[in-house]
RNA sequence: UCCGGCGUAGCUCAAUUGGCAGAGCGGGUGGCUGUUAACCACUAGGCUGUAGGUUCGAGUCCUACCGCCGGAGCCA
């Protein structure tokens, strides 16, 4: 505990609320003064360490409850939600009467005593002494009932708000530091890859695109090209950012922008890019086992199922994948790509994450480099996730040869100018490497139990929506 | 882009065969000393997505358009 926390006194406004009988509204003014505060301003979950002491926590009014002369204010700081008892006998009649000005959403100080309470979900509960309110909110319209995606996606800055919401952008905050972390521990350098680029990179996907000083640019798609180049400085690397996809996908797994993780190894090989990708998962999952069990549990997350996350994974070739679908009765025509029902039939065998490897080249991408052994099939990966949530990591080990590359980006009509750059990589010291990239946003529904996407991300991006 | 579904109060939804447009929540007023989406009583609140059409009469049937939702393809 630092010398500053315990700072007795601190000067603040406080606000005097008024009733304005003829319009039936609360009118809000700010009135110069100061006011002694003697209890220590805390943040709701550092409850525990403070029993039985006079505090002061800081937010909003979640909902209250009434029954005549105890009123409940059940007020949330961002870190949890507690339960404020606010008894007639025991406070003044000012502080009382504040209870009824306070609406959902009003922003408030309020200080009491914690007091241990089994009812109380948090095992606390705050004995009201005094009540500040900063500023009362009208009109809240997320109210305590049932409302429809359209509606609450147009709210979407006060939905976050809300238990469900908060719970899935917490556990989205642990996934992205567990795979920081995972990298940065592994010795990988952070090199963020640019968002504008000169051209299409794969050349199969929808871009956006931008008037760049009177050029044409794109918005990226991945970033995995330039964590190439970084990667033969490197050694290992990984990028983390935005990317983006204007293909009119109107699915639950689809976002026109989305965050993507990608790390990139020199001398690794399909082999080792695998296990990579599986310790990865597997500690990315654990850390929130571990870390956000409250918030798996708000989400009523069966958790069982991603106790047994840990390496190894079940790793099939794609000619196993198909072998797979045809014994569960799916007409699947050899050599197409698998779809969302596919990855469905395939997940099911299994209770972990499943990689399938040995694509057929045709439909991966110009720069994957194929199976010497069997040159129909690219060195190629994807991870696809339990329980239908889809395809998670995409990787494979990449065409190191000058020669070979250049040929498939001939066969692709790609712009060859486009690429002397990255056909340089394989001029200047070309090593064999591989890497993958792992999709944030389907990775957390998957953890979280989330259906859809669009609430895996703060403020989503899809193709019916750019507001808020 | 294609296939399917839905647009009714601030929100979530009802409305029988085409026959007076309703309820819960939220808002307002009052009551209640342990509430857990509190409860009880009263109260205000409507261009039934838009434009046409059929009919004595349309929320309901028909046509077009707009918006949204779900799925497909593509992908992470």
């Amino acid at each position: 505990m630092s010398c500053l926390d315990l700072i007795p006194c601190l000067y603040l406004f406080f606000k005097e609320i008024c009733l304005d009988k003829r319009n039936g509204r609360f009118r809000v003014g700010i009135i110069k003064g100061r006011k002694e505060l003697m209890a220590e301003i805390i943040r709701i979950s550092e409850s525990p360490k403070h029993e039985n002491q006079e505090v002061t926590i800081q937010g909003w009014l979640y909902n209250k409850r009434f029954s005549g002369k105890v009123r409940f204010l059940l007020v949330r700081d961002g870190s949890a939600i507690i339960q404020c008892v606010v008894v007639k006998s025991e406070v003044s009649e000012d502080t009382f009467e504040k209870t009824d000005l306070l609406t959902q959403e009003s922003s408030l100080k309020v200080t009491g005593v914690l007091v241990a309470d089994k009812r109380a979900p948090i095992g606390y509960e705050l004995h009201v002494k005094e009540i500040e309110i900063v500023q009362i909110a009208q009109d809240y319209p997320i109210t305590p009932k049932e409302h429809g995606i359209d509606f609450l996606m147009d709210h979407r800055h006060l939905w976050i708000r809300s238990k469900r919401q908060h719970a899935i952008l917490n556990v989205r905050h642990e996934v992205i530091r567990a795979a920081r972390d995972f990298f940065n521990d592994r010795d990988f350098v952070l090199i963020d890859s640019p968002i504008f680029t000169p051209n299409a990179a794969e050349g199969t996907t929808t871009l956006f695109q931008t008037d760049y000083f009177g050029s044409p640019a794109y918005l990226t798609q991945s970033g995995q090209l330039y964590a190439e180049a970084a990667c033969m400085s490197f050694g290992r690397v990984y990028c983390f950012g935005p990317t983006f996809r204007a293909e009119k996908s109107k699915t639950r797994r689809h976002l026109t922008e989305f965050w993507m993780i990608e790390p990139e190894v020199a001398f690794f090989d399909l082999q080792d890019d695998m296990q990579l990708a599986e310790e990865f998962v597997s500690h990315i999952v654990q850390t929130v086992l571990k870390k956000r069990r409250a918030e798996l549990e708000t989400l009523e997350r069966d958790t069982s199922k991603l106790e047994n996350v840990v390496p190894p994974f079940p790793k099939i070739h794609y000619n196993e994948a198909v072998e797979i679908l045809k014994k569960n009765g799916v007409d699947f025509p050899y050599g197409d790509d698998f779809g969302g029902a596919d990855e469905t039939v395939l997940s099911a065998q299994f209770d972990k994450p499943v990689i399938v490897h040995h694509y057929p080249a045709e439909i991966k991408a110009f720069y994957m480099k194929r199976d010497p052994d069997e040159p129909q099939f690219a060195l190629a990966m994807d991870m696809l996730a339990p329980e239908g949530y889809g395809e998670i990591i995409g990787g494979s080990q990449r065409e190191d040869d000058y020669d070979t590359l250049l040929k498939r980006i001939r066969e692709h009509n790609l712009d060859e100018e486009a690429f002397r750059w990255y056909l340089d990589l394989r001029r200047y010291g070309s090593v064999p490497h591989s890497g993958f990239g792992l999709g944030i946003e389907r990775t957390v529904a998957w953890i979280t139990g989330t259906k859809h996407v669009r609430e895996t991300i703060p403020f989503p991006r899809l193709m019916q929506r750019i507001y808020p």
